[in-house]
DNA sequence: ATACAACTTGAAGTTAACTTTAACTCAAGT
DNA sequence: ACTTGAGTTAAAGTTAACTTCAAGTTGTAT
């Protein structure tokens, strides 16, 4: 099974001008111009479009998703790095989740407030205060 | 109880340029300048730079921050648009949470992987294949 | 008085991840 | 043969959030 440029693009809902980036930035490999112009796909390619775009919600830049593709054709040797880079990630995953979560605490008090705010103008009552959230 | 740029610069460790960035773009504001030369800041820009460190770690961009402060200086007129900033950024978050645990699982499975790669290079075993993880 | 450290300015430079542009190339349909 | 449409290239432009730079200013210590 063979893909045009197109295909890819609707499949994974990216531009045609991004699939090009990664090949140039040498994320997708070994891709094929067919009589010398125009791009062939293969499920390899869309193997590791999956893999890209889940690396991508994970975080992880475009140049750290390069060096696991590197280190991932040769597991065996690799095995060790790959591992130390999973575990680095993850790290960075739940310290972000933690960030997220603390990040939100301010927002929840400004809504629980700004929700007596929006009561208290429609109701003609007194302004509450920060202690009342 | 006044502060000069280094104060706030150590305070937040955050560079002076970086003050000096985000008075510029308008997130700090009425800035004193001593004999119209230094800058002079004092508890207010504390409050506001611990908000700004805050919305910054729950991912809200600089210039949705601004937006935040202008749409605080007049609350009572203002809250419904700040409650729905608000709701609108908890959402984004939520989501953002979500796909940084989807993002997880891939990089999960792939350490269980690896680290059976590992053993069964360190014991000189066969490698293991996907289905044992 | 003068040197120096700490500060100032506006403008240009940086990085990541793309996007846009202009000019060009095929293959297929009329 | 000619147009059309999908695809191609290299290079320049874009956005966010800063950072760096060059040149100038000021309060303080010698």
């Amino acid at each position: 099974m063979t893909y045009s440029i197109t295909d890819l693009s609707k499949k994974f809902d990216l531009p045609a001008s991004t699939i090009r980036y990664y090949e140039k930035i040498g994320l997708l490999e070994n891709v094929e111009h067919a009589n010398s112009y125009r791009r062939v796909y293969n499920d390899s390619h869309i193997d590791r479009l999956n893999a890209i775009e889940c690396f991508k919600k994970a975080l992880l830049p475009l140049d750290e998703i390069k060096r696991f593709f590197t280190y991932e054709k040769n597991m065996k040797a690799n095995s060790d790095k790959i591992l130390e880079m999973m575990k680095n990630q993850e790290a960075k995953t739940i310290e972000s989740m933690e960030a997220l979560q603390t990040g939100l605490d301010h927002p929840q008090k400004k809504i629980r407030f700004y929700t007596l705010v929006n009561e208290a103008v429609k109701n003609n009552t007194p302004m509450p205060s920060w202690d009342d959230v």
